[in-house]
DNA sequence: TTGCAGACGATATAACGTAACGTTCAGGCC
DNA sequence: GGCCTGAACGTTACGTTATATCGTCTGCAA
């Protein structure tokens, strides 16, 4: 599992933290610009567990004084996109932070209706099955988008025993 | 599998003849009003076996000689899709016939990169070992999108031994 | 110091989707 | 027939998401 639901007492800060550094680290190995435009994209993006939309992006780019248009955060989610530091939930048209950049891969996503927090799977045995059921029609499968609308633990929970 | 790649010479009208009938069977079962509008957008979407934007839709509507607006083929798209009639592709912003409307279903979709026919399975192994995965980190899972791109046998065919 | 390429600024517009309210029309009931 | 009701549809307006295009700046290298 590349990223879990996070209790919700857990050290934010830190968890933004760590992803910064990781995309630092993976940007300075591969030769890539995390230009502070760009930085910031990704911090706003890890700021919440749940999806962001491309113009709350926008409006918080405002906020921060800066002039921005929608180009500008479009440019950037690119980027990260691209590189693997942010997925794009394609059932949102929303996007969250990537708990794994170091390598390519093709995730699969758990979306709470609850709380709208997302957790990322990379699990072989469903991307496996996927692949082969897609083989046996003359599919070659390129890219997967597999995106599940559920509840999780703690939702569950507070549906099943309210306060 | 609920519909296939089709043979590029298959009979098509067939195809979108069987489709209107079987929702009309189907509409006629459980007292649901399958309008002439509605019935029009069904066949709109049957006549490609790729997916259909709703504004391409609102185009052959206005071909038509129908006066019609957004909302228009919306509403007729959110009937046909409430009811099993047509997918909607989360990855496309677009829409597919569903060949399989007798009963509700939580399919997976196979999108050609080459020509843009869709297939639709409804395959257990898949559901199921999603469903499965999620459990076991405590995610109830409701909704499944599974959306693979990639190339069909004919298009792989054809890029392997260009004419 | 010139040239180049990538990033970003800026404007405009395309593409996708919905809110809200009024009108029409089919079907049931008197 | 006349009336009522609710679903479907017409119509206007607007909200949301995404892209095309072109100009400018900056850092780097020839």
């Amino acid at each position: 599992m590349l990223s879990d639901f996070r209790p919700g007492d857990h050290d934010h800060e830190a968890c933004v933290a760590v992803a910064l550094d990781a995309a630092s680290a993976v940007c300075r190995e591969r030769g890539l610009r995390l230009t502070p435009l760009r930085r910031r994209v990704l911090e706003l993006v890890w700021r919440r567990h749940a999806p962001s939309g491309a113009y709350d992006l926008l409006e918080a780019l405002r906020s921060d004084g800066r002039r921005a248009d929608p180009p500008t955060v479009y440019r950037a989610l690119d980027f990260l996109v691209g590189n693997g530091f942010v997925h794009r939930l394609e059932s949102f048209n929303a996007y969250v932070g990537c708990g794994g950049p170091e390598r390519e891969h093709n995730g699969q996503f758990l979306i709470c209706d609850g709380c709208g927090r997302v957790a990322e799977l990379e699990d072989p045995a469903i991307s496996g099955i996927i692949r082969e059921k897609a083989r046996a029609l003359g599919f070659r499968a390129g890219w997967q988008t597999v995106e599940v609308i559920g509840l999780c633990g703690e939702c569950r929970g507070r549906r099943e025993s309210p306060a």
